[in-house]
DNA sequence: CTGTTAGCGCCTTCAC
DNA sequence: GTGAAGGCGCTAACAG
C-alpha cells in the first residue's frame, strides 16, 4: 500500500458534530439513535451540526456495539438471470420498510465464490441472509452456512441445515405438461434443464418421469437432460437431441436460460413450431408471448418467492424461535400454441 | 427490541483463538494479515485454531482501525433489467481478483432510495462506488455523491460531479438506424426512449432528429416519446403511436424494456413486422433473433461496460490521483429482416 | 435532560 | 519473533 491513507476523505465523526452543536457525544449519540430524551431545543441544534457537517454515523463503530449492521445479504447464482432478479425485488418491498438494506452478491454458480460470500457476510456481520446454493452436494457452503449463527433463508434447494425455506412446485407443472404432450400423440418427449445437484432439477426429471410411467410410455434416458443452467448447454442439448437418431417429437425447456437457447437451436435448424416441434418454456413468460407462435410457458411469481423469503426472514430477525419452517409455492402452465399433434407417428 | 441480543450466535473473536493458540492476540493478528514475522511453527498452531473455531475477523473492527472494508457497491436503477445486471458480472470479473467485493442495489428508479443507498455506502465505509442514476435533475442525489469522499464510478450519466464515467454511444447508432429507415421510404417514425433526464433518452433523440434534420424530413415531436423506462411504458406508447391519427410507418424502442413493451403492443394490435410496421428494438440481442422475423437491435456491450467501469474504480483505489476520466464505448446495429419499405407512401 | 466513561474486536507501534 | 497497550467511532450505563 502507499502511504496515502485509505478511505478517502475523512469523514465527520459524532466528535465533530458534538463539537460543532456545542454539546457532548453521547448527546449526539441519542439524537442520531433517535432518543426521545433529548430537549426539543437541543435536538434541533444537533440535527442542524450533522446536516450542516453531511454526518452520516461510522456503521462499522455502530455495528460493533450493537452487532446489528441492518444489512441482508442475498446470494444469487447469477444476477443476469431475471428469475432471480425477480425474487430480490420481492425480498426488497418486503425488507426496506423495516430499515434493511438488501444487498445482492453473484456467484456466477461457483460454489468457491460461495463460500466467499459467506464468510464476506460472517464477517461483514450481517443479520440475515437469503441463499440460492448453485450445487446441494457442495459440502464447503453447507458448513459455512451452519456457522453463519444469524437466520438464513434457503430459497428451493434441499439441504441439511437448520433454516427456513421457500420451495417452488416444480413436478405438478411438468407433469401436466407432459399429460397435455402425451395425449396430443407425443412419445418421444425431450426435457431440458438444471443438474441433478439442485432441486428444481431432480424434482422435474421426477415429475417427467411420473408422467411417462402413469402413461405407461418406455422411458428413454437419452431423452433426459439435466446438466447446467445455461443458454449455451439449452442451445448444444436441444441441437444433440434434434439432430440424434431417433429425435423427439417435443421439446420442454425447463429453466428460463435452457428456455433462450433452447428456441435459439430450433430457429437455426429451422425448424417450424409447432408443426415440426411441439415446444414447452419455463420462467420467462414474457419472451413466450413475445414470438410467434406463443409459446407454452412453465411460470412462476418469483416476485412473491422473495416476498415470502424476507417475511420468513424477518420473522427470525425480530427473534422468532422454534424448528425450520418450510414454504411452497406454486407454478402455473400458461399453455399457448407452440404444441400441437406431432406430424407423423 | 426485546432482550435478546441481536447478532445471534456469538462468532469467535481473535481473544479465543489467541487462547486455544497460546499466544497472544498481537500473533493471531499477525497471522491473520498475513504479516510475515511470525515463526512457522507458531502460524500453523494459529492457523489450526483459527480452523477449529470457525474463525473469520470481524470486519466492523477492522474497518475500524483500517478504513478499508474491501466492499464495493454497485447502485442500479433495476435489477431485473439484463442491462445492468450485465454490466455488474462484468465489474466482478475485474474486481473480484483483487479481493473485493462487488454488493449491488437496486433503487427501482427512485431517486430517495438512491440517496438511502448512498447515505448507507457512507455510513457502511464502502471503498468506492458504481452508480447509475436514474435521474440526472435530482440534486439531492448528485450532493450525496459529492459527499462520498471515496471514488465513484458514474455509468452513462452527465452530472456535475468530479467523477469519472463511462459513456455509451447512444446517438450514431440512432442516426445509422434511422438513416436506414429513410432510404427505405419511411416518414414517419415512431421513437420511444427513456426520458430526457438522463443522458441515453436525451443523446437518442438528438441523434434521431439530427437524422432527420439532414434528410430534411420535418419532426413532428408527437411521434417522440421520450419518457420513464419500462415495458408498461413502451406497450402504451406505442399503442398510441400506432392507433393514431397519422402513425409511424416505424417504430423505434430504443432501450430494453421498452423493446418488450413495444413489441407486444404490435403483437396485440396484431401488426405484422415488417409488412405492417418496420420495427427496431435495443439492448436484448438474443430476444431480437429468437422471434420471427429476427429484428434489427442496437447493442452494446454491457460487460465491457462493467468491466471498464471496475478498471477506473481500481485505478482510483490504488491512489491514482487526476481528473476525471471518460470512458465512451460504441455500440452497434445489428442488421435483421425487421425493417424494410413501407406499403403505401 | 445531559456529560462522562467503559469497552465492542482489531491493528499497530513499541518494548522486550 | 512475540506480548502489551492504545485507540478507531460509537452506544449504553451511570452519574449528576
Amino acid at each position: 500500500m502507499s502511504g496515502k491513507l485509505p478511505g478517502g476523505r475523512r469523514q465527520p465523526t459524532i466528535h465533530e458534530v458534538a463539537a460543532t452543536a456545542g454539546v457532548s457525544i453521547g448527546t449526539v449519540s441519542r439524537v442520531a439513535s433517535e432518543s426521545p430524551r433529548v430537549a426539543p431545543e437541543t435536538r434541533a441544534r444537533v440535527l442542524a451540526a450533522m446536516a450542516e457537517l453531511g454526518y452520516q454515523p461510522n456503521a462499522a463503530a455502530r455495528a460493533m456495539r450493537t452487532n446489528q449492521t441492518m444489512t441482508i445479504g442475498f446470494l444469487i447464482p447469477d444476477m443476469t438471470n431475471q428469475v432471480f432478479a425477480r425474487v430480490a425485488q420481492g425480498a426488497e418491498t418486503v425488507l426496506a420498510p423495516e430499515g434493511y438494506m438488501l444487498f445482492a452478491f453473484s456467484s456466477n454458480r461457483s460454489p468457491a465464490r460461495e463460500i466467499e460470500f459467506l464468510q464476506a457476510a460472517r464477517q461483514r456481520q450481517m443479520d440475515g441472509l437469503i441463499v440460492t446454493l448453485s450445487d446441494e452436494t457442495a459440502t464447503g457452503t453447507i458448513e459455512e452456512i451452519a456457522r453463519m449463527g444469524v437466520p438464513v433463508v434457503v430459497l428451493d434447494r434441499e439441504i441439511p441445515v437448520e433454516a427456513d425455506v421457500v420451495y417452488s412446485e416444480h413436478m405438478q407443472p411438468i407433469e401436466t405438461v407432459v399429460e397435455q404432450l402425451l395425449q396430443l400423440g407425443h412419445r418421444r418427449i425431450g426435457l431440458i434443464t438444471a443438474s441433478h445437484n439442485i432441486r428444481p432439477g431432480r424434482d422435474r426429471v421426477v415429475g417427467f418421469k411420473r408422467a411417462l410411467e402413469k402413461a405407461g410410455v418406455p422411458i428413454d434416458d437419452w431423452l433426459i437432460r439435466a446438466r447446467t443452467q445455461s443458454a449455451e448447454r439449452g442451445m448444444a442439448e436441444t441441437h444433440d437431441l434434434l439432430t440424434g437418431p431417433n429425435p423427439p417429437t417435443a421439446i420442454l425447456a425447463a429453466g428460463s436460460d435452457i428456455f433462450y437457447g433452447a428456441l435459439k437451436a430450433v430457429r437455426l435448424l429451422g425448424l417450424s413450431i409447432p408443426d415440426d416441434i411441439s415446444f414447452v418454456g419455463a420462467d420467462d413468460a414474457l419472451l413466450g408471448e413475445l414470438v410467434y407462435p406463443p409459446i407454452t410457458v412453465i411460470d412462476r411469481d418469483m416476485v412473491e418467492v422473495g416476498r415470502q423469503a424476507a417475511g420468513l426472514l424477518l420473522d427470525r430477525l425480530k427473534g422468532l424461535d422454534g424448528p425450520p419452517r418450510r414454504i411452497m409455492l406454486g407454478s402455473d402452465v400458461l399453455l399457448r400454441g407452440s404444441i400441437a399433434a406431432p406430424k407423423r407417428r
